[in-house]
DNA sequence: GTAAAATGTGACTTGGTAGTCATATGACCA
DNA sequence: TGGTCATATGACTACCAAGTCACATTTTAC
């Protein structure tokens, strides 16, 4: 965590410094970022940077906070458009709206996605908590839509979640990376196109998890070869 | 691409040089991988190694020759255990076998997966060709199994592409990961365990793309800006 | 055996990195 | 005013990187 130092900072300065990180992490990743870059960037001197923060992951960590709070921020005053909506509805609703606010913040998205996705640091022991929670969330959401009727019972819990979880940063990344080049990424994400290719995505995935069948031989037969 | 000087090394030796690239890309990805390393554990000298190669890209290139090689060598004689699979029996079998290679070569499966999925997309034209290739194979295989009446003729074929595309990756992804502590990769990979899971992603795969409906509003209607 | 060509070598240059620290600045308080 | 304490600074150390090059060694050709 940053030094309190950090925190005492005008608000104005402080933005700078968290720009320049982002900046740094989104265009060179995690091992190729420099503090130097960031601290010339920021305006700020050397000693500074080192008064604030631990070294470089201490200031990614950082970063994930920032964008754990403007998350939570643009999530608060957002609700589903319909209080009927099944577990499939309900997710469509949060990935869309998810990647609006994706499209409001795509440097800070790609920093912190470019780090987490690359390095393996997803699947380090750093940052297991932050998976942890999403899963937990998504398991606990998807264990209320069996016990009403909406997804199959059949479903095997963990696939769904597996399901779930990697649907999601599948249909992130690649309008994200599509509309890299756009000038108006927000348009962009609010097009007939992507919600359109949105939507189908998840229609893909709604019916494979509603209809799948019970598995054919029951339980494991594995190995061929 | 090497230089000729590095195909005349005596095979032993260059296998030596090829596997401390392995081990460094995978241990590094792209941006930390040190050339000094690679030349330290492969017991050759800095001079040598510009001798062989034109930088650190070019090392890196030669191992994605590497691994399309011994991919090819191990499919050769391999063959789908029946003539009558339809797309998705195709697919499932591609992807098993796949992954028995991915088990037997873990670390080079590593070391280009793990530049490629992560800072390749960085890399911009560079790796978009490889990509290429997969994709268009996908979309022929695609093509003709709905002409055959396999697939279901309201899927759209990019979609299509993208959810086997996405999915092949995310399974050979999450078992790699899952597999990485197990002492015996291959066997893991067999186990009854792991063609379960195998099996069942695409089960919802399948049963996603099978009996997806038609858009709602008809074909693409979207312009972007 | 000798000359020429190919290959191997590692010290060296240049430049970037993370992190430290003595010193300077400025804010706040008595 | 003078004193204290938080903050700012950038030169500096120690290190590691990529890439070069004059020279050593080995292989090949004659």
């Amino acid at each position: 965590m940053p030094k309190q130092t950090f925190f005492n900072l005008p608000n104005e300065k402080r933005q700078l410094v968290v720009n320049a990180a982002i900046d740094e992490f989104a265009n060179y990743g995690f091992e190729a970022a420099s503090i130097n870059r960031i601290v010339a960037n920021s305006s700020i001197s050397k000693g500074s940077f080192y008064q604030y923060f631990e070294d470089k992951l201490d200031v990614f960590k950082h970063l994930l906070d920032v964008l754990a709070e403007e998350k939570t921020v643009f999530f608060r005053d957002r609700h589903p458009p319909s209080q009927g909506l099944d577990i499939f509805g309900y997710f469509r609703w949060m990935i869309k709206t998810g990647m609006e606010f994706n499209s409001t913040n795509p440097v800070l998205v790609k920093a912190v996605s470019r780090v987490l996705l690359s390095e393996g640091m997803y699947y380090g022991q750093l940052f297991s908590d932050i998976r942890k929670k999403t899963i937990d969330a998504l398991r606990e959401m998807i264990r209320s839509a069996k016990n009403n009727g909406e997804m199959d019972a059949n479903v095997d819990e963990d696939l769904a979640v597996t399901v779930m979880d990697t649907w999601s940063n599948v249909i992130s990344n690649n309008i994200l990376n599509e509309g890299a080049q756009k000038k108006d990424l927000v348009k962009y994400v609010k097009s007939a196109k992507v919600q359109k290719y949105i939507d189908d995505m998840l229609s893909v995935m709604e019916h494979g998890l509603r209809n799948v069948k019970p598995s054919l031989e029951d339980g494991q037969k594995g190995s061929e070869q």
